[in-house]
DNA sequence: CGGTATCCCATTTGATACTG
DNA sequence: CAGTATCAAATGGGATACCG
């Protein structure tokens, strides 16, 4: 698609930033702690055009900080914002996801692991106010205060549906 | 790009398959309950060639199980796999990013909730072999037995950028 | 209903060349 | 180094028509 839509689910939005993989691989090449132009250019495999482009982008939406380092304005870096880090959550999950699925047990490029322990991460559990992991099926999607009524629409029909199960 | 890159690491593996947006959206119907050719294309607004391009390649990767429902052959539904289902994760964590740093408190038009307090989840972890929620800070990414060379050296070279801190 | 086939247009892409 | 400019080629896109 490319283009825009307006839904005012947070998923379609965020896909308006991140529909393009090669924003995803940039992002993930900056939690590697790649923050140079002409490095995300060699270790993605990237245009020089496109790269100016998605960054410029993710500088305007405030995931990138790009800052010059040059001693005579020739070299920039670019940072992850707060913003820019919290994927790190969904980038992770992606991991684990395609660890699990499509690598498969013993054939992962790369793993997560625990600091101290070094044992392996596989699991990813949304968390409650008390601090207790939770289980997808205790887990319930709801229209918030920002739905339209297409989405109200959308959960009304989800009901329904379970209904006639 | 939509062209496929051939990187071990399992993100780039993963976006092969889900780097078109429309297929994040499909998923997304898919979790509030849309089985039918006909609901995803009224509520995505795909055209009916993409939607059929995007499922048949949905099927073939094992997320999507089409089955034949209708009483005389012409109607079928599309369910998620366990592999499907288990995109969850992914698919929440992108939520949970996009109403924290796009709608903003207050706006957001789905919310996740705790099934019996009803209260809203907002966080999403990952989880300790021991059932403990694990701190961004205190995991660490390495390289996996299905690792190459590229990959190694990477991680190589992210261990010097720390170094040089 | 659940697609497939065809067409044409807009966009994206990557290569190359160029620049401060 | 870190881009911008240009451009031909490939691709993706939606619309329409058609089918079992």
């Amino acid at each position: 698609m490319t283009q825009t839509h307006n839904q005012p689910c947070a998923i379609a939005q965020a896909l308006n930033i991140f529909g393009d993989n090669w924003t995803w691989l940039i992002i993930r090449e900056a939690f590697y702690g790649v923050s140079r132009f002409s490095e995300f250019q060699r270790n993605i495999g990237i245009a020089k055009n496109l790269l100016s482009n998605r960054l410029s982008t993710l500088v305007e939406q405030g995931i990138f900080e790009k800052k010059n380092v040059g001693e005579n304005g020739t070299r920039y870096s670019y940072h992850l914002t707060p913003k820019g880090a919290a994927l790190r959550t969904p980038l992770f999950a992606i991991l684990l996801w395609g660890n699990e699925y499509i690598s498969g047990d013993g054939n992962e490029a790369v793993l997560l692991t625990e600091r101290n322990t070094g044992r392996q991460l596989t699991t990813m559990s949304l968390v409650s106010e008390s601090g207790e992991p939770i289980e997808p099926n205790d887990v319930r999607a709801i229209a918030g205060p920002g739905a339209n009524q297409e989405i109200l629409d959308k959960f009304e029909n989800a009901r329904n549906l379970k209904k006639q199960k």
